[in-house]
DNA sequence: CTGAAAGCGCTTACAG
DNA sequence: CTGAAAGCGCTTACAG
């Protein structure tokens, strides 16, 4: 269907071989060779077939990235910054959401990391915990977005969750807010994520001498605007509701700030809130979304190279990478004033 | 390196052709046969190369998705859509973003659609107008997103965006307002959205007798939020500003209620703002952002229903399809006690 | 119902 | 510097 290798060599009268060297930019190619080459291909309209070049190769040029939802939009902000650093690496991004469901992450350790059409994968788990990620038999290299405690067995790329937590905690307690809370902890012995905000949370109160109140850590199922919004209520309704909440993401924190809007409660004179990831969309709001930020940029361009490392060969034992993360303190735990040069 | 379907042939005692018959479902083998090889297959831990398979059968399984970016929330939930609705008809997608660069769009026609990796095009312009579109030499079919003029050249599925633009400006017409601007208006005719959205606007206002001042119809570079902030900064610098704002986008609007919120006028008493998009985020701000809302949900539906329509060989004439939108009305334009009921 | 054989379009040791 | 040839791992008319 398409003008063939074989097709332009004919016509250059060379053999394929050359054809190939010329398009690969190979070898010693004498100078006016290559020029009937290249004209060939320019009369013939000729393009390497990139599926026959894969076969023989054994490579596509093709990486996955797997993430629980592209709508949660820390992940569709990181997506973005990958897409475009796999680009600058000469890598096409094929993109699969797992919503969080074990069985489609165990598929993508288990088939897709085995799939020939996949040089690499960039995986960001929600629910295999790192047993479950230890029993991978993948083919091709793994990178691990966020903290797992996978240590040893995949790279992994991420910031230091507890520390990040226990930075906005410790942002709210200096702030004076006395009954401080959380929301976003999840039981499921399997989300890590969720365990070491919790375990930040703790460590924040406890250095500072407070107790930590089991009512005042709110679970959530899921990481959605209306799960902080359900959280939040559940929150106020307590007989000695709290005046200062840590949401484990913006969107959990909008939420929160939406039931806290519907129930007339200001932020932050009445209840200071505090996020994680900082995602444009708590920059924009009104007040502004104080948060937890990760070095997006930095993830994308640490992930991507250790990621290229590993497809050319690099087989150093398994690493982790600590990016840098902010506390971006803005309205919604300061004082409107403070911020006003925004 | 992987075990070969040969391999599974010779355990099992057949030739390759029944393995493949075997492992694509395909004709009667023998139902003993057929358990020999499914056992063979299952002892050598066998698993196809879908690379070797594209090959021969011309067929790759993977759809580009090509829209501008992904940090654009409008374009993050259409792609969570169109991932979800790709993965039910089997397809596993890859996405590319344009920035909305004309030569990354051109290359998109150019060289993507005739990429034997992928099986169809689902491309959201936003550089290229309808001659360009037209000139296209894809080889795979393309389903163009959004409402263009390409009509006749290629499929496409949107909204009536004229259509929604003016329920938008009548809506605030309607509410009594007396200076409505309008932010979002782009002068290069290359992007045809924003002509449509501009000529709804026009359209609106004419139908309603009024004027249309050039002053209040401020443009934007782009569609991010920032856009909508400095667009919202000039318009409240006129002699006589507006009272009501119909934006282009969601992120748009955003961008001018915090400009509004800054410079302490309220939404809606001082400035009704209305947004398009119908994005998470609008929903959840306070005041929650009025808006068009498009049903991604079927954009993303029929989009791929008549991708793969295409590329099962349907060669039926180009044709467009409209998709129902509503118009969200919620605090930012009506006022708070209206919508209590959140 | 199943086999032998060709071929999808490349790359790559092996020669020269 | 370049050619002839094998082969990546499948699918698919062609036979039987």
């Amino acid at each position: 269907m398409h003008v063939t290798m074989r097709e332009v060599a004919l016509r250059a009268g060379v053999s394929p071989r050359t054809v190939s060297n010329v398009v690969n930019d190979f070898a010693l190619v004498a100078p006016e060779t290559r020029a009937r080459v290249r004209q060939a291909i320019e009369e013939l309209g000729y393009r390497p077939n990139p599926i026959a070049k894969s076969l023989r190769s054994g490579r596509s040029g093709f990486i996955m990235l797997a993430l629980p939802e592209l709508s949660i939009s820390y992940f569709a902000e990181l997506s973005s910054l990958v897409i475009a650093e796999a680009r600058r690496c000469s890598y096409t991004v094929i993109i699969e959401q797992t919503d969080g469901d074990p069985e489609r992450e165990r598929q993508l350790i288990e088939r897709d990391a085995r799939n020939p059409f996949v040089d690499g994968l960039l995986f960001s788990p929600l629910a295999l915990n790192a047993d479950q990620l230890r029993a991978s038999s993948a083919e091709v290299p793994i990178v691990l977005l966020g903290e797992h405690g996978a240590v040893g067995i995949h790279d992994h790329v991420g910031i230091d969750n507890v520390g990040a937590a226990r930075a906005a905690v410790e942002h709210l307690i200096e702030l004076g807010r006395l009954r401080i809370a959380a929301i976003g902890h999840q039981d499921a012995a399997s989300n890590e994520t969720s365990q070491f905000r919790s375990q930040g949370y703790r460590e924040a109160l406890e250095a500072a001498g407070r107790r930590v109140e089991p009512d005042l850590l709110a679970s959530a199922p899921s990481y959605h605007r209306d799960d902080g919004a359900s959280a939040m209520a559940r929150l106020l309704d307590l007989a000695d509701p709290p005046d200062a909440v840590f949401c484990y993401n913006d969107l959990l924190a909008i939420g929160a700030m939406r039931t806290l809007a519907e129930r007339g409660r200001s932020v932050p004179e009445d209840v200071a809130v505090i996020g994680f990831d900082d995602s444009e969309e708590g920059r924009y709001r009104s007040p502004s979304l104080s948060t937890i930020a990760p070095d997006k940029r930095a993830i994308a361009a640490a992930a991507m190279a250790r990621l290229v490392g590993r497809m050319n060969g690099d087989d150093s034992p398994p690493a982790s990478q600590a990016v840098p993360f902010r506390l971006e303190a803005r309205e919604s735990t300061l004082s409107v004033a403070r911020t006003a040069s925004f």
